[in-house]
DNA sequence: TCCTTCATGTAACCTGTTACATGATTCC
DNA sequence: GGAATCATGTAACAGGTTACATGAAGGA
């Protein structure tokens, strides 16, 4: 379903695209909330052309099909995105990997995270500079609170790390 | 991958379980990092013994199997955690509901984020109660860092939420 | 005796990944 | 003419969900 409503999404922001279009928008403008590829998103497309969610509004060149939002699929989203049915089961690797991080000696653990700090202040970083970039371009800004959404989950892993490696520094000289 | 993993954790910090046992343990101590179902983890295990990453030890009654890690299953596990390729693709659906909340009426967006304020809130005083029974109990705290990890990320949306509803009443307003 | 819990499994289906496959157009 | 890019797809497999299926043991 969330595939589904992401291509709505961007279909109902961008007007008509192809599927083409859409795997590159996806990459560019959601690429910090959900990922597809290609070889998911033309028969998703198929499908929901068959379901009324899209048309196939114009056809070009090189067998090219643009995609428009119909008004179902604008309601269908609407209803998807106020529906309350959103519990879905947590399956976060990171998580998994701090609960089992006792498994390893406390040097190891400590350079782990180190590590994983670094790059999530690097993801931090590249998240910041696209925010900055948008306001320069004074964007409407329709992932703007995906955006803030973003940099404050990777400030907090990154935060999180940093303190944990302290912590296990500190307990086991301690 | 992942599930591999947390069932070799589990067994590593439990000792001898069963596939019964397995399921329990990991409503109760990982379902806030990750989460799977018996009919996942069944096969699971019969395909780990046939890999050699545990071991039937006993049989108990009504067809019980008590698997217990080997050698070869502690060494894969800490090898998976120190190894680096852990850059698994992004899908957040809590994120790409924030991407599409501008297409939503500004009461709607706004009482939506309220709702999930309030869960998020909900989900924090559990697992801070949970912390604190852990501590009370003086456990050597396995889950420890996970757990820590978990309340950071519902203090963060949760905050992230109200923050949200607040601005998006700002701008309504203004 | 009956209910609950213990205990293990399978089958159909959906979502997503990797790799393979093909061909048209445009630009140099 | 050749390379890059545009453009769409399929097949095999891995991971996960839902529903179905079965039966033994223990406690009231």
């Amino acid at each position: 379903m969330s595939l589904r409503m992401a291509l709505l999404g961007l279909l109902a922001v961008s007007g008509p695209a192809s599927g083409y279009d859409l795997t590159k928008l996806f990459e560019k403008s959601i690429s910090h909330a959900w990922h597809a590829r290609h070889s998911q998103i033309y028969p998703e497309l198929n499908k929901m052309a068959a379901d009324g969610l899209v048309t196939v509004q114009e056809e070009g060149p090189r067998g090219r099909k643009g995609y428009a939002i119909t008004e179902e699929g604008s309601r269908r989203l609407r209803e998807w995105l106020v529906g309350t049915e959103h519990f879905r089961p947590v399956r976060d690797e990171g998580a998994l990997r701090a609960f089992l991080l006792p498994m390893l000696e406390p040097p190891e653990a400590v350079a782990l995270l180190r590590g994983e700090a670094e790059r999530y202040g690097a993801k931090l970083a590249a998240l910041e500079e696209f925010d900055r970039a948008k306001a320069r371009e004074g964007k409407s800004g329709f992932g703007r609170y995906a955006l803030d959404l973003g940099i404050r989950q990777m400030r907090m892993m990154r935060d999180w790390a940093e303190e944990t490696a302290d912590r296990i520094e500190r307990d086991d000289r301690g």
